[in-house]
RNA sequence: GGGCGGGUAGCUCAGUUGGGAGAGCGGCGGCCUUACAAGCCGUAGGUCACAGGUUCGAGCCCUGUUCCGCCUACCA
């Protein structure tokens, strides 16, 4: 025994914080700027610095660490850059409330302070996600984390920002834009999130300015009739062609506004005459452009009615519609009210009703840049895996409206725009201006807003690497390799991206897009706080340790599928870490030192098999995150280790390695074991990387961390073994065999301590010759206490057989003998046997497939006819044999 | 309104050019066999949502129906 055994179990906490430290301390996630291997790069998703770890996190982070750990041991340079995001309006509302429940109001303390106070409060509490993700195992190089408003990137912004300005892609003006009244701010199309709603339609009578009655009109917002410059109708609707005036009192105001007529009102929706509220809604904002209305804002930025309003000044938005329900009740103006479910905008950051409010912004042109970002993924510059989301990017890109970015809040990148108080030019600069270029008037007022944080987030693949000064690390690294992130942030950031990177670096940001899955609980449901259905990733590393939260999260990332994260998955996967844990404990039981070379070897039948499996594993697990399938890697490697190598090879190569074999197979058997647990802790690294990491350590023959290993095949001191077919097909029908005697005694209720004889009979010599040459193990393998293997197939009359392949294997029933036990065992066989039988006859005698089928396939199925067929005769038989000695023994 | 994805074993899900339906968990039966009871051995269970079509052959391709989920849209 050697001194370096295991503990009986696995345990994480012990092993993950230590090994962290020494992979950080060995400085192994660095990258190299100056290397002249092959790059891999990846720019991590910056999750919000006021962020928490979610499963979400969890999975991006896992996936991500996959590849680059994976592509370490390609022996690529890999670059994983990480950084937080300053998540402009997210961050104000936290630290807003923080402040609040000190009793201190933003205002209050006004805009530096308040700035101030945020970043104490990033420097504070802004470090928490990265911590968790560094609990998650991410290799990282942490040394250039990044943070979007520090000053490297905030100079990117401004850069970009007048860049844009200057070319006339970003332009200011006043425009209908998505309001939140809670954050007191603008916000983006793409920001705003619509629900369904059960609302009303309220019917309100116009009066005519002059004569008797007046057009009818519906509305589901009647506090915006305040507003209303124009009731308009389509010019072809008949109901309107003869009316008494062309103008009508706006009830509750005395206003009287104009009739027009627009083709953009739909004849067949309610009465076919809309109200126009310019101020409040963009397809009115429209029309009002088209017909020189003007607008009139009754609701204020702050939810409020404005004196616009009249009586209704200073109500809330909501009070005021009941109000003016009332108040035209009352003059006999309401109509109808009927019920109406129609969709409702929120703000996604707060979930406040938005209100479109007319207002000065800030905007970008989209289309140009969205064009050359719509011809990248294209022409397959830029790859989206899988394929499925290309068509929701070209569609959201092709219908792209121009972006607001504008934010009425505090922390964020101030907008590098100034106005001159004297002259009233609008200077945009680089640097802070002394004076205006104009009239060099000194009196120069800052605009207030700052930018939209997607903004800044659209510019990280380039800004983190040091844009716009022209850096080796840009040189190495840009474009990156891949973009590994979720559906929902594809055209609030992946196109984003795209469109920037193509405009500043004429160059796509990635070459593929890796869309994952949205994780979700047991019932499909998002997880989200306000449902309480979270499962805290931070939870499951503590209890089932992190290498099973990451098996569990890639054994489940399967392409274009959401994932429904259960417990039970998860302990499965533990399961799975400590059964790999196990192994090399026992491995360490019998290796002493490091294993030589089992290429050319005389290595037994078990070997042989063990290493073909591990070259075909190596090779699919390679196949499978070369193209990005988690989950057939990760399950190939779990059948692999479990099944094969755990369940088979180590059961097989035991008497070997306890000396009850030739010495030869002793050795051969220690190279094959270290050999297959070396190689196939590798495979399992970019995984499970805590675990791999301390057992490699232990592994007599490796030095330094597993993080340094070649992958198999590209180590040229370990040479990947071949695959044997050959062998496989041999130690197959071994296994066969064994699980046949097996089978029976458990059907038979024969007890695993008692020892069977058996009597195997093939026809073949050289397949006797094959089960001779591995009697042992399927003595050892089936608990076989005596074992025939003849030509002849000799067996008694009391047995119970299966037949495999072309084997029959008879286990003597000696006293135990339960002959309608075995009868109806040899029924259920034959009967299972007849279908398969019937089946392929039917394909046979169809002269069609016969014709055109290909001669593969043809052959294929009369091979498997013929095979089963001799089965089938060989089962009868023993049918016959068995039922024969009912007979005598119910005579006797 | 438009678009997309899904409906496969009791549960959660795989199934990559169409060629005899799989895994994990759960169930059942038996085992403390000298790495592991977080384990070992064996076993049951499915008209692949429904109806048509293409094909020698369909879980996979086409059409329709239905149920669920998501995205998207300015019909008041």
């Amino acid at each position: 025994m050697t001194d370096n055994l295991l503990d009986k179990g696995y345990d994480p906490k012990a092993v993950e914080t230590r090994w962290y430290q020494y992979w950080e301390s060995e400085n192994l996630f660095a990258a190299d700027e100056f290397s002249d291997a092959a790059p891999y790069a990846i720019v991590i998703p910056p999750p919000n610095v006021t962020g928490v770890l979610h499963m979400g996190h969890a999975l991006n982070t896992t996936l991500q660490d996959i590849l680059c750990r994976y592509h370490r041991l390609l022996g690529e340079n890999v670059l994983w850059l990480p950084g937080t995001d300053h998540a402009g309006i997210a961050t104000q509302n936290v630290v807003e409330r923080s402040l609040a429940a000190k009793g201190v109001d933003r205002h209050a303390m006004g805009r530096e302070t308040f700035i101030e106070a945020v970043w104490e409060w990033k420097h504070k509490y802004g470090s928490t996600i990265i911590e968790q993700l560094k609990h998650l195992g991410a290799s990282c190089d942490w040394s250039r984390e990044r943070f979007t408003m520090d000053e490297g990137l905030s100079r990117a912004v401004r850069k970009v920002f007048v860049a844009l300005y200057e070319e006339g892609l970003i332009y200011r003006g006043s425009y209908i834009i998505n309001w939140c009244p809670r954050c007191r701010t603008a916000l983006a199309d793409i920001e705003v999130e619509h629900a369904e709603h059960e609302g009303r339609l309220y019917h309100i009578r116009y009066p005519y300015a002059q004569g008797e009655g007046g057009p009818v009109v519906a509305t589901t917002r009647p506090e915006t009739m305040l507003g209303d410059t124009a009731l308009a109708v389509n010019p072809e609707d008949d109901r309107y062609r003869q009316m008494p005036a062309d103008h009508v009192i706006l009830p509750l105001t005395g206003r009287t506004i104009p009739i027009i007529r627009d083709d953009y009102v739909d004849m067949a929706f309610g009465t076919g005459a809309l109200k126009i509220t310019p101020a409040h809604d963009p397809n009115d904002f429209a029309v009002g452009e088209r017909h020189q209305l003007p607008s009139v804002k009754v609701i204020g930025d702050d939810g409020l009615m404005t004196v616009e309003a009249g009586a209704f000044e200073g109500l809330d938005r909501f009070e005021c519609r009941k109000q003016v329900v009332q108040a035209l009740e009352k003059e006999g103006l309401l109509v109808k009210i009927e019920d109406h479910a129609h969709s409702i905008g929120h703000c996604y950051r707060c979930q406040s009703i938005v209100e479109p409010n007319l207002s000065p912004q800030w905007f970008v042109k989209t289309r140009p840049l969205a064009e050359k970002a719509i011809a990248a993924v294209k022409s397959d510059r830029t790859r989206i895996i899988p394929e499925k989301w290309r068509n929701d990017y070209f569609l959201w890109l092709e219908n792209v409206r121009d972006w607001c970015i504008s934010r009425q809040i505090w922390w964020g990148h101030q907008i590098p725009a100034w106005t001159c108080g004297d002259c009233g030019s609008l200077v945009v600069s680089e640097a802070d201006p002394d004076q205006c270029p104009e009239c060099e008037s000194e009196n120069l007022v800052r605009d207030s807003d700052v930018l939209d944080t997607w903004f800044s987030s659209a510019l990280w693949p380039f800004s983190t690497m040091g844009w716009p000064d022209k850096t080796s690390l840009l040189e190495t690294f840009y474009p990156t390799s891949v973009l590994v992130t979720a559906f929902d942030i594809l055209f609030f950031w992946v196109a984003r991206m795209m469109m920037m990177g193509l405009h500043f670096m004429a160059e796509v940001p990635f070459r593929h897009v890796y869309i994952h899955a949205l994780v979700r609980d047991e019932d499909g449901k998002k997880m989200s706080k306000s449902t309480g259905n979270v499962i805290d990733p931070i939870d499951v590393i503590n209890n089932y340790g992190t290498d099973a939260l990451r098996f569990t999260l890639a054994a489940f990332a399967a392409q274009g599928r959401d994932i429904k994260l259960s417990e039970k998955r998860i302990e499965g996967y533990r399961n799975f870490v400590n059964k790999i844990w196990n192994s090399a404990r026992f491995a360490f039981m019998h290796i002493e030192d490091a294993g030589t070379t089992v290429i050319g070897k005389n290595l037994s039948l078990p070997d042989r098999w063990i290493l073909s499996r591990l070259r075909q594993t190596t090779d699919s697990v390679a196949e499978a995150l070369d193209d990005y399938r988690f989950n057939e890697a990760a399950g190939t490697l779990y059948q692999f280790v479990w099944h094969e190598f755990c369940d088979w090879y180590l059961e097989a190569v035991k008497p070997a390695l306890f000396g009850k074999t030739d010495e030869i197979f002793r050795q051969s058997g220690l190279d094959t074991l270290w050999r297959v647990l070396h190689d196939t802790l590798i495979l399992l690294h970019p995984f499970i990387p805590f675990v791999t990491e301390e057992i490699w350590q232990k592994l007599p023959g490796t030095e330094g961390s597993i993080m340094k290993a070649r992958f198999p095949g590209k180590d040229p001191d370990f040479p990947a073994p071949e695959l044997e077919p050959a062998a496989e097909a041999d130690m197959e029908l071994v296994m066969g065999i064994i699980t046949a005697v097996r089978n029976i005694r458990g059907e038979m209720n024969i007890s695993p301590s008692v020892a069977l004889s058996v009597f195997l009979g093939a026809d073949d010599n050289g397949t006797l010759e094959k089960i001779m040459a591995q009697g042992d193990l399927i003595r050892n393998l089936a608990r076989i206490d005596t074992m025939e293997a003849t030509k002849s197939g000799r067996r008694p009359k009391a047995s119970a057989t299966a037949i495999v392949r072309d084997v029959s294997v008879s286990v003597l029933l000696e006293g135990v003998i339960d002959v309608s036990k075995e009868s109806a065992r040899l029924d259920k066989e034959i009967a299972k046997l007849e279908k398969e039988i019937t089946m392929l006859a039917k394909k046979l005698e169809n002269d069609s497939f016969v014709s055109k089928a290909p001669a593969d396939v043809v052959e294929k199925v009369r091979v498997q006819h013929v095979e089963n067929s001799e089965k089938m005769e060989k089962l009868k038989k023993n049918r016959q044999t068995i039922q024969e000695l009912a007979a005598e023994t119910g005579a006797s």
